[in-house]
DNA sequence: GTCGCAAATGTTAGCGATAACATCACCCTG
DNA sequence: CAGGGTGATGTTATCGCTAACATTTGCGAC
């Protein structure tokens, strides 16, 4: 075996003694090709090694089976998931994964990566973790292939094919709960504004709030447990205004800063105050006390985007079932005073 | 602007009246083109909004400009991370990044994976979150680009070019705080045997604690909480031995798992018990008590990988500058009985 | 046996780029 | 002003494949 070199279809169909064609044709899987042609030409793609070249068959089909993903670079377990869910979903469907991550995040930048994405002839772009910005970018950019954005619901931004877990579904469900168990004061922590799923998480939160007459504040973080910690922090030493007696995190992470934050502060979760977060991480379950939370399948919801785009692709109509979010009580949340 | 219709070099030309060819050198940053020219024929890309098919320039140049990657479906700290950094650097050298996940791990699916990118014609393949089957896939497979697996150290597999963070390195750096504080009798909660990075970890721990006179023993977990809470459980209950005063866990997570546990026994950490973690999640500084770990940068060791690799590639030494990892003191590891 | 149709296979053109070579224009030199 | 670079540009072949059409083969019917 000739270390180098990549045999072609031509010498594949010389070794098989059938033309280039037919060997097209069996490596497609066409109809038409006798068993026993079909056959030697198997045994001669086996000998000598042949592997198709996608390059040649995408320059004459102009279709790439590419599909591109933007996504920011930080490691954030929902669009890290959403990504794995992606990659799985398309291989399923014949497609491969292009990926490339958001540094910065400026429109700049946006605009080189799916300028990226373009030139390799990708069929479709899904943009994962997207900030605001993202979306006017991805509204903007002209680009001439389908494009999904995983985060903003579906009216926000109009004309901007969108998916995501139902969060305002999961969002209600958390106040609810926290409705459930009597607290009539609660602090609501956001993240970052820019970010869809910041905004939708804390508009779903204050409608629900209101529709269930809890009254509220809410304070801005940046989704990171330190930002969480200092803000439970300030909150140990208030005595301006009345205390919530509920936390409702807008993801496990902050929610886990604030946690440390009042046991370092000689509060004790539920009893003194309540925590709740968001997204359900594989450790939050083993968190000092066990944290309440709503779990989102991310994966399926990678899974969900991919169909989507290959319904789109081929012009077919989407299913579009939501991914709903699931409430998981466990032991940092109880009614105040109890 | 016709809405679907892709530019082609000979459009582009012939808007500038010049020759393809000439378009070709403009877009490919070629000396020898009159400003006047190049000016006229930027101006005719931009009007056209013309892209560079990268398809046919792949099957012309036979370089693809692509860099695969195998990763674990698992969305393990370490592995993203690594991932994370890779596509960074990819795309500083002017590569872009193919990504696979496994879902199984067997050698079909391996090779279904590795098939599938090298008909794509990637220039190199990264294997990450090796388990050690993997690497002998990799090994026994021959397929005629670059290969590096992260995970196993260089001497594992001979004939195999790898790269890691040093993670010897970094457990011995755990083994010497814990031998710093007089823990004679440990734990080592090591990863799945099959994992490479858990077999690092744990020979380079064994071997530590033989050179300080450590004594130790070892359980394998499987990286998850859930694993490490019932590990540390049946410690709680144990008589038949002597009870090791310090736990080290090949992971943070199974770490927190254990401080779950011994939290749930009524065990103070670090009083009753010391426990370390390996990884330094950005969570694990908020965990109770705060986790002292080794920290892994990861992302850069992805840089470096691409680095080696793009080396490799074009038949220049790589720099073998090891990632180094470092020590995070924090409040769950303490001297036993203080 | 030969006609004819369908199944199986072969032939040709071209996808959009780059490489290699060919040409042209221009300027400097002697 | 002829000769010869040199710099700028154009021409042609080619990469490996698929689409479309052309041809051959096999076989049953008359």
């Amino acid at each position: 075996m000739a270390a180098s070199h990549r045999p072609s279809m031509a010498e594949v169909a010389q070794l098989a003694k059938v033309s280039h064609q037919t060997v097209s044709r069996v490596i497609n899987g066409f109809p038409g090709v006798r068993p026993q042609t079909r056959e030697r030409v198997e045994q001669a793609i086996r000998e000598t090694g042949y592997r198709r070249n996608h390059a040649a068959r995408t320059l004459v089909t102009n279709k790439s089976g590419l599909i591109g993903v933007v996504t920011s670079g930080s490691a954030l377990f929902g669009p890290v998931n959403t990504l794995v869910g992606i990659e799985e979903a398309a291989r399923l469907h014949n497609y491969s994964t292009l990926l490339t991550t958001l540094r910065e995040g400026s429109k700049a930048e946006f605009d080189a990566v799916v300028g990226q994405l373009l030139d390799r002839g990708v069929e479709a772009i899904v943009t994962i973790a997207a900030h605001e910005e993202l979306v006017h970018y991805a509204g903007a950019t002209s680009i001439g292939v389908p494009l999904i954005v995983v985060g903003p619901s579906r009216t926000e931004v109009s004309d901007l094919s969108t998916m995501s877990v139902n969060q305002e579904h999961g969002m209600r469900l958390a106040v609810q709960h926290i409705a459930s168990l009597h607290h009539k004061q609660i602090l609501l922590l956001s993240g970052p504004h820019h970010w869809i799923d910041a905004q939708q998480r804390l508009r779903a939160a204050t409608d629900e709030c209101t529709k269930l007459a809890v009254s509220f504040e809410t304070i801005e973080g940046d989704w990171s447990p330190e930002c969480g910690y200092s803000i439970a922090t300030n909150l140990l030493s208030r005595t301006d205004k009345p205390r919530p007696t509920a936390i409702l995190s807008a993801n496990d992470a902050m929610a886990l800063g604030a946690l440390a934050a009042f046991r370092d502060g000689g509060w004790s979760v539920p009893e003194d105050i309540s925590v709740m977060g968001f997204d359900d991480l594989p450790e939050s379950g083993y968190f000092q006390p066990p944290l309440t939370t709503v779990h989102q399948d991310f994966r399926t919801l990678g899974g969900r985007v991919v169909a989507a785009l290959v319904a789109q692709i081929q012009d077919a109509p989407a299913d579009p079932t939501p991914v709903d979010p699931t409430l998981v009580i466990r032991r940092s949340t109880a009614s105040p005073g109890a």
